[in-house]
DNA sequence: TAAAAAATGAGGGTTAACCCTCATTAAATT
DNA sequence: AATTTAATGAGGGTTAACCCTCATTTTTTA
């Protein structure tokens, strides 16, 4: 162990890479030993340098800064990672505490909040983006609440048939790529109509595209 | 005029402004005099500060970047703009020029295409990000071939009814909306198909959220 | 092992959505 | 001044989309 924090940065817009860089090299017990820009990458260098934190973003090419977590978790079980992103979306929040990072924090935080969150990560303290952390609240009581609706949870066949929905598709289209009946499909997208809430399938289109499912 | 490039940033995510700015300050030619975090009030301090050059993010809440530099223009015909965002997107960068950008750089570029780009606008010289550079050559070859295809542009009610279709409206809640029949509201619906080269209103809602309009 | 959930499929009904053509008025262009 | 485009509206036709209920088989969970 030594006397400052060695972080490693994955982020793939490299002006974005560069600045953080510059902005963690600012404090004298952070140093910033190694960067990379896309999830694969990632693992690999993690493996090969071992820094004490990990700040990843979450929207990368190639592999996603969740699935890199994944697989870097599967090689070090103690990893301390910071994810980064843009979203202030609960579902990557709780993937991303599922996953067992420590850190959460948005890019739109302040430079002293993500400082603040590298040292208490690499205490292995958790820092969450005090914005999201009322989300983990929220989630928690769903939980607890006897209330719980897994209703709204969709099945795997219920995804895909709203990722093809999504893009455009006909029922019969959407049949005759999954290889079932068009009357099967129109099942399929009554489900997901109820469980996302909406009335037609432009507004189940919007929903997936706004929340994660599409691209 | 001072021996070094006085640059003002105008980005909304403070961990990037932050960044961007230790990144600037790299170079001894280039001092961030000023920064801020929306398009209101970045126009204020822009006739403040009246830096040498203006980075400025498009995506910004209050006024976006494109709107701020008309008003800025305004005041300054003369302002010279490095116009920064993550989309890689013909409108924007089309729209930048028209205003009168000098710049016009994606976040993924490289921080020496920044600084490249900065230098360059403050000689008044055109910066455009290569990979944007192609869009241009393609728009003007567009223009230039007498198959001149005006036909693709929406109209200003035809936008108006595809943002409320992508919200998921029906044809009678748009027709409500807008104060006109629902007989209409479907004729501009099949005018926006035929111009989008999309069947059905959920592809349109997949193009308006992949492309600006909407969100 | 019994019960619940997921995936498949169908019958039968209603209507919103989409197609075509045509027409009128106002505004923008040439 | 003449033409084109934009915005409005309608008639009339076809069908994909959506609703409800019900049923079978397989997988998962309790």
């Amino acid at each position: 162990m030594t006397d400052y924090i060695r972080v490693m940065i994955a982020e793939d817009h490299s002006m974005i890479r560069d600045g953080l860089k510059q902005l963690l090299e600012l404090e004298n017990d952070i140093k910033v030993i190694a960067a990379c820009s896309d999830g694969k990458t990632a693992v690999e260098k993690y493996k090969e340098v071992k820094p004490d934190v990990l700040l990843m973003d979450i929207n990368m090419p190639v592999l996603n800064g969740l699935e890199a977590l994944e697989q870097i978790k599967a090689f070090d079980s103690g990893v301390k990672a910071v994810m980064l992103t843009i979203h202030q979306d609960r579902e990557y929040l709780l993937k991303a505490l599922e996953l067992g990072a420590l850190g959460y924090i948005l890019k739109d935080a302040e430079a002293s909040a993500l400082i603040e969150a590298i040292r208490s990560v690499n205490k292995n303290q958790t820092y969450i983006q005090p914005t999201m952390a009322r989300e983990l609240v929220n989630e928690y009581k769903r939980i607890k609440s006897g209330a719980d609706e897994p209703k709204n949870r969709l099945t795997e066949r219920e995804t895909e048939v709203l990722r093809l929905l999504a893009k455009g598709m006909l029922n019969k289209e959407i049949a005759n790529a999954l290889y079932i009946s068009e009357k099967t499909v129109k099942n399929h997208i009554s489900s997901i109509f109820r469980k996302l809430n909406v009335q037609d399938r432009t507004q189940a289109a919007v929903y997936a595209i706004k929340n994660k499912i599409v691209e």
